[in-house]
DNA sequence: CGTTATGATTTGTCTAGTTGTATAGAACAT
DNA sequence: ATGTTCTATACAACTAGACAAATCATAACG
């Protein structure tokens, strides 16, 4: 709305039409009208409400995406964005805890589960000879239905050869581990690196392809120091902080 | 048919999604995780796998049959023809870096030191009352001639008044406090992000804009539990891998 | 044992809707 | 004049859903 005072001191120009929606879509968010995780109405319908050009929307949704608020995917729609969790990392590793804690609710989202031969990787942290079956489990981590985090835990086949059908069931590690007789287990090593997001990453994680990553590996091991889990964790890294604590939890 | 596209992807478009499909299915196929002969996984499944429509899917797949390394049944699915002959191996010289204690690493080189009021993100991690001056200390740390890390120790001028000249001789955190008095000191909490690369911190560290950073931040006190210094690093996160392992507590 | 019917799974094709990108032009302020 | 803002149009890339056609697994039946 132009009912603005025509002279401003400031730069001269009234306010851009762009930068009206933009805070009008913000207000929006901010009144609960879209909340996190919902689906905007597409830029059509948006510009028809607003009654401008698709583009001039457009430019206002780049703005709201450039500070984090939303984030859009071609061919979907344009997505209210996640807020930043916290994520303690140490010798003991457990999502739901961990989600739960911050008053989120975690879920897992199955992606994949495969039965194959080890790499030479997968291999050398599993101490497995080369070419033993590990079961694989690809997912995505949830916190309040928002995604986290991509996983891959690799498991030796020969140790625990029913764990699939327990992932299938439980979709809870630790709870699958438990069925199948491991009743508590401990992480070894964590290892950290900075990647960069590639195009499917970031689809899965609904951030852009090139943002920032945290990569984690790890290995868990059994009481007996058998190691029972090969885990590899990518982060958003904009939506997540790991937190390492001084004292062991 | 669209027979043959060899359109490039122009300047401003990312890696389209079904090409990164395709890269990624090849390198499972040069992995050995499917081999020739074997059928791949359904496109239904590869689309929740890869978090994408089952076109996109056929998008990839069309590829690979184009250049011969599948073919698709109706009814039955898709199986690997051949197994790509050149695979490229990425080999990378990785410094590893232990995070679980203190968080210091050898410093090389002074960038600057300054004494001036601590902003608020200083004033709240070392308990300051705003404007409280600081001891700041910009470096840069290298392995092998090879620039490592970007870091920033903040410490508190009322507790270490004379730290300043201490760090220009000895260029180390750790000599330079117990040179101060403190004997001892323990972490206190690590915060890990993944960040990307600024214009200066690329320049800094040799890198090109926009690659990986991983930014630690963390305080440490002394043993009557006072915080003496506030750090963030920034690793380049092409040449450093963060290792926290179950040992130490 | 062999054949057939049935249903589920998988690939192939089609239509429609949504965001991303490129180009061109009109209105307007400095 | 010149640059910015907004409009207008067209196409590319991806999603979503539906349906057809081929194949496979299995049960039923002779």
């Amino acid at each position: 709305m132009s009912s603005n005072s025509p002279k401003t001191p400031g730069p001269g120009t009234r306010t851009a039409v762009w930068k009206s929606i933009t805070i009008s879509l913000i207000d929006d968010i901010a009144q609960g009208r879209y909340s996190s995780g919902d689906k905007l109405p597409s830029e059509a319908q948006l510009a028809a409400r607003f009654g401008v050009n698709r583009h001039t929307v457009r430019r206002a949704l780049a703005d709201m995406a450039e500070q984090g608020l939303v984030h859009a995917r071609r061919g979907s729609g344009v997505f209210v964005a996640a807020t930043p969790t916290d994520y303690p990392i140490g010798k003991r590793v457990r999502f739901h805890q961990n989600i739960s804690r911050g008053g989120q609710i975690p879920a897992k989202r199955i992606l994949a589960l495969e039965t194959r031969a080890a790499d030479k990787t997968e291999a050398a942290a599993l101490q497995l000879e080369a070419g033993e079956m590990v079961h694989v489990y690809d997912g995505l981590s949830l916190a309040d239905d928002q995604p986290i985090a991509l996983f891959q835990s690799v498991f030796p086949a020969h140790l625990l050869p029913n764990i699939r059908t327990e992932l299938e069931d439980l979709q809870s590690v630790t709870a699958a581990l438990k069925a199948c007789g491991i009743a508590d287990y401990t992480r070894a090593e964590t290892r950290i690196t900075a990647k960069l997001a590639t195009a499917t990453q970031a689809l899965h994680l609904r951030i852009s392809e090139g943002a920032p990553l945290l990569r984690t590996t790890g290995v868990n091991i059994d009481p007996e120091g058998r190691p029972i889990e090969f885990g590899r964790t990518w982060f958003a890294g904009d939506r997540v902080t790991l937190t390492l604590n001084g004292e062991e939890s």
